[in-house]
DNA sequence: CCACTGACGAGTG
DNA sequence: GCACTCGCCAGTG
């Protein structure tokens, strides 16, 4: 992609993500602030939808303010790999297939027990 | 340079 | 809590 020297939005998004730990999970929107982008909630989608299986970015640990997975343009059963994932790290899904931002969501910089 | 698209968010009814 | 609308910026043709 570019010549060189990526410090494009995409590197400081990816940077952001693997901060995330396991059995947390943060939103486009809390991943964009934390990137310090704003509001660049769907670019971080874009970048994330680029990302391939075998990079080192937890993608899957990425969800939408519902708490719930986006789909892709796969539709039904696209993000069921995400959500095994998830579940492997021990976040819990409701019957919806929600998840509890309230409990698992991601808390960068204040940590409050 | 212009137009359309896209893993979204927040506001309103 | 859910459905609809507008706004956000970057990438691609």
């Amino acid at each position: 992609m570019s010549a060189s020297g990526d410090d494009n939005t995409w590197t400081r998004i990816y940077a952001t993500v693997r901060r995330i730990p396991a059995g947390r999970v943060a939103t486009y929107g809390q991943v964009a602030s934390v990137a310090g982008l704003g509001r660049l909630a769907r670019v971080v989608g874009y970048a994330l939808a680029a990302v391939v299986d075998s990079s080192t970015v937890p993608w899957h640990r990425v969800i939408n303010a519902r708490g719930e997975i986006s789909m892709r343009h796969d539709g039904p059963g696209g993000g069921v790999l995400q959500r095994l994932r998830l579940e492997r790290e021990g976040v819990r899904f409701d019957a919806r297939g929600r998840v509890s931002l309230a409990e698992f969501g991601w808390r960068p910089r204040v940590r409050k027990s």
